[in-house]
DNA sequence: GCCAACGTTGGC
DNA sequence: GCCAACGTTGGC
């Protein structure tokens, strides 16, 4: 049992947006790193625990707790030429990015990323390094055990 | 819109 | 393999 912070545009798919998905479940298209990548199809287990993190918006923070809801298969949209995420390089036989399916578990209040900075128990979060980017990281169970008391 | 930090590309 | 140039991320 692992646990990882996935980044998320709300303009894209909000929390709000995966809760009313069917199943309250998305497949997490869009993701061109090779690390974060490498975590979907490497690491991550059915049942994994998810931090749903809002980026790149008024209020970047966690917004929701989920779970990892498949193994990884590849991402559709590599193989779409209208698609924003069309990877040329990429062909059916051997496609480039993968993702998986995360399903919402729960809605909570926003812990913000400003918030998350004060705390010396998240000192250590991968998220809050300098320069970090990574759309997914992992996170430790202490962390997870931290924030999900915070969101209580 | 700015810009720091990081990742990728491609010539050599 | 090096590294300069370029592109992207994402907070502010």
């Amino acid at each position: 049992m692992r646990y990882w912070l996935m980044k998320s545009e709300p303009s894209e798919v909000s929390i709000d947006d995966a809760w009313s998905a069917p199943k309250r479940t998305v497949a997490w298209t869009g993701v061109r790193n090779y690390q974060a990548r490498n975590f979907m199809r490497d690491t991550m287990q059915v049942g994994d625990g998810v931090l749903f993190y809002h980026s790149s918006c008024a209020e970047p923070g966690i917004v929701g707790l989920a779970e990892v809801a498949s193994t990884a298969y590849p991402d559709h949209t590599q193989f779409e030429p209208d698609s924003h995420y069309y990877d040329p390089k990429a062909t059916q036989e051997t496609p480039r990015w993968m993702m998986v399916d995360v399903r919402i578990k729960k809605k909570t209040r926003l812990l913000s990323l400003a918030e998350m900075r004060t705390m010396p128990e998240l000192s250590g979060m991968v998220l809050l390094q300098r320069g970090s980017r990574l759309s997914i990281t992992p996170v430790t169970a202490d962390e997870w055990n931290f924030i999900c008391k915070q969101l209580a």
